[in-house]
DNA sequence: ATAATAAACTTGCATTTTGCAAGTAATAAT
DNA sequence: ATTATTACTTGCAAAATGCAAGTTTATTAT
């Protein structure tokens, strides 16, 4: 696993310090944009993270408190790999990052394709809609482990 | 100096190619909220950036069009780096950042230190005057390559 | 009960990138 | 002419990445 320093106390360089690098908001993206939840499924996305990249990176996730990981019920050796709050919070960070990188190479899209669209039309309600639904299921998830 | 490969369609992936790593961001910073333009300046922060990584950056960045280079007149072998606009369009992008990295992490701060007060006081308008600034500089610049 | 299948890793190893120290080139001040 | 400053380049050790193959644990099929 990676080692974790803080270079300085720059709120930028703290955050670089965690996901300073190709794959982690990339994993981000595809729980949070995707709703992807499973290794095999981040595995499918199209930038073919190796294996063993795939596997750091979650732990680093994990260990920052960014996702949680939970063992899927019945089904195989299948675990679920959910956002925390900290994770949520980045949604304004990767949507800034979406019309950057739409705006300089506009032959790039989202999955889902209505992402983009929507954030350039009301960019605000978009981040708020993405936000609430997953603050919901959060919540949601919290209510299941009380009882 | 890196090579550059895309290796999907997608704008976050795209964006990751070229800034996603630990230490072309905090260029920008410099350049952006600290008026830095030199590379003694950059090599001045406070996390220590190696000589060999920042002359990388700066041709990955010159590269990229997020940064011009200019010889400093009349100053020694001096060279000033300057933002284009593809740069100044990732102020938001970078105050995203840092309102996240301030968040999850309180300890941090920035410079100038009025800068993150700002931005929670009032993120459109911080946004836009930094914007605002940068972007007379850049059409300044212009007007002296016409005369 | 046994075998086959699937998901989520782990391991080994070659390649690439990073980090550190030292050296060099061009200009300018003294 | 000598020294100092700025912006690099070079060499090398350490760390991270990328690729292929193997392992583990659990579930489904026979």
């Amino acid at each position: 696993m990676k080692k974790f320093t803080n270079r300085s106390l720059c709120p930028i360089s703290t955050a670089l310090d965690i996901f300073g690098d190709k794959w982690t908001l990339l994993v981000i993206r595809d729980i949070i944009f995707e709703g992807k939840s499973s290794y095999g499924e981040f595995m499918q996305s199209a930038e073919k993270i190796a294996t063993n990249i795939l596997a750091d990176r979650l732990g680093v996730l994990e260990a920052q408190e960014l996702i949680v990981k939970e063992k899927a019920p019945g089904k195989r050796a299948r675990h679920f790999y959910h956002p925390t709050q900290k994770a949520i919070a980045l949604i304004p960070v990767i949507a800034e990052l979406i019309l950057w990188g739409n705006k300089y190479y506009p032959d790039t899209y989202t999955h889902p394709k209505s992402l983009l669209t929507d954030l350039k039309t009301d960019k605000t309600n978009t981040i708020r809609a993405y936000t609430e639904k997953l603050m919901a299921n959060l919540n949601h998830q919290k209510e299941k482990r009380k009882t």
